[in-house]
DNA sequence: ACCAATGATTCGGC
DNA sequence: GCCGAATCATTGGT
């Protein structure tokens, strides 16, 4: 508080020796007598800078006599003017600082977050968010795995507003304080507008400094939520019963080519989640995984998935079975958009069959669609001969489940050159496991 | 507690 | 953008 008689003291030196403005605010206040005037001022600022020094009364009545003296509007501008410059020059560098791409940030996470957006129903943003996240899938496991996090999500959104609106507050009592302050004291100092707003801008930078904080540990608090509520790896369920065995199914009458298209793992997707309440983050993401490592672990070890594989393919021939027997439309089991192979499976045309894969597995869409629906029927095929003990020799008991799908190099054969069925080599890792009978 | 299974993620290649 | 491979992180059985 002492320093500012000191700064005005040091200004007003400054600005009596070389401000130009001055003898402008000289002339304005009239007169020509030059020393006189000179003394005036000489005067005013001694008074001005021993008036800490006098007791308080004594001050009161100087100050009060400064006040209205005729020179004071005068010499107050020129004081504010040169403060004015000094400030700036001192501050000029920090002014206008471009609009923080930090808060930026934050403001958009929250906003995406659904915390500093509109709310609607108790944060449905949050619920949206969450619902985008799960790819949609609303199954009954899902809202109530995240009624949870919903409920957490719009605690941190409340405290997040209370702070925020607390903060808020204090900011607008406390510019309006230091207003008041600075216009009260603007009797005495030579405090202009311009400078009040400034100091207002100043008050206001602070406290969205501190508001940053807020959004930046509230972000930090919905990242940590999201991570413990929502991070797929730390929630991982595993597929139930009937989702795994529809994805084997697939997989194993695909095996020669088992990479379902967007549609078949849509559908897939689609039946898994029908009857299985998934939790997974993104149903079709799901799939993908589930076939990606399928792949990759099936190729690793086949061995191991012999059992398995012939387990799914014997299952698959009843289905194909049932599905000639019985006109049903289902073919494949989860290939429902095959087209026109139902109901006409039968061992007897599984020569034409290879010869339609190969004929139709062009380059159009449909014929490499029903080029894999194909493939499919041949892929059960192989298992239904060699479960069912074989109605042709040709094809038994040694092209039981082999790995004929995955070519030397480890890659999965093309459809188009299913010569593996009728080849009497055998993959590496083959097992010959018709010992189910 | 340990361990295999398994779903998801990451990374490099194409 | 998808794939394979490696890896992570969790689940579930023992």
């Amino acid at each position: 508080m002492d320093e500012q008689p000191r700064l005005m003291h040091s200004h007003a030196g400054v600005g009596m020796a070389g401000h130009p403005g001055l003898s402008q605010h000289m002339e304005g206040t009239g007169g020509t007598d030059g020393d006189g005037r000179k003394q005036d001022i000489g005067d005013i600022l001694q008074q001005i800078m021993t008036i800490t020094d006098q007791s308080l009364d004594e001050a009161q009545a100087r100050k009060h006599a400064l006040n209205c003296h005729r020179m004071k509007p005068a010499l107050f501008n020129v004081l504010c003017e040169i403060k004015e410059k000094t400030v700036l020059s001192i501050r000029g560098a920090q002014e206008e600082e471009p609009p923080d791409a930090q808060l930026m940030r934050l403001d958009n996470m929250l906003l995406a977050e659904g915390v500093s957006g509109p709310e609607k129903g108790g944060g449905s943003a949050a619920a949206a968010a969450a619902a985008a996240a799960s790819g949609g899938g609303a199954g009954a496991d899902n809202s109530a795995e995240h009624s949870d996090y919903r409920a957490k999500l719009s605690q941190i959104r409340q405290i997040y507003h209370t702070e925020l609106e607390k903060y808020e507050q204090a900011c607008n009592e406390f510019t309006t304080h230091v207003m008041n302050l600075l216009r009260e004291q603007s009797r005495t100092r030579p405090i202009s507008p311009k400078e009040i707003e400034r100091m207002v801008g100043i008050i206001h930078r602070k406290f969205s400094s501190i508001q940053m904080q807020l959004k930046q540990s509230t972000c930090e608090a919905v990242m940590i939520l999201r991570s413990r509520f929502l991070d797929a790896r730390r929630k991982r369920r595993n597929f139930n019963k009937q989702a795994t065995e529809i994805l084997n199914e697939y997989f194993y009458s695909h095996l020669s080519n088992p990479y379902p298209s967007e549609e078949a793992k849509e559908e897939l997707a689609k039946k898994c989640s029908i009857t299985v309440s998934q939790v997974q983050q993104r149903r079709a993401m799901g799939v993908s995984n589930w076939f990606g490592n399928k792949r990759i672990r099936y190729k690793k070890n086949i061995g191991k998935f012999q059992e398995e594989a012939n387990m799914y393919a014997a299952k698959t021939a009843v289905n194909a079975t049932n599905v000639s027997s019985h006109g049903s439309q289902a073919n494949s089991p989860s290939t429902p958009n095959s087209a026109g192979s139902a109901g006409s499976f039968n061992m007897s045309n599984s020569g034409d069959l290879f010869m339609s894969v190969q004929s139709l597995n062009g380059d159009s869409y449909q014929g490499a669609q029903l080029g894999a629906n194909v493939q499919s029927q041949v892929d059960t095929l192989r298992h239904v001969i060699s479960q069912t003990g074989g109605y042709s020799e040709g094809l038994t008991a040694s092209q039981m489940y082999s790995p004929q799908g995955i070519n030397a190099n480890g890659g999965w054969q093309d459809a188009t050159t299913p010569s593996s069925v009728t080849s009497p080599t055998e993959g590496p890792g083959s097992v010959h496991s018709d010992t189910s009978n």
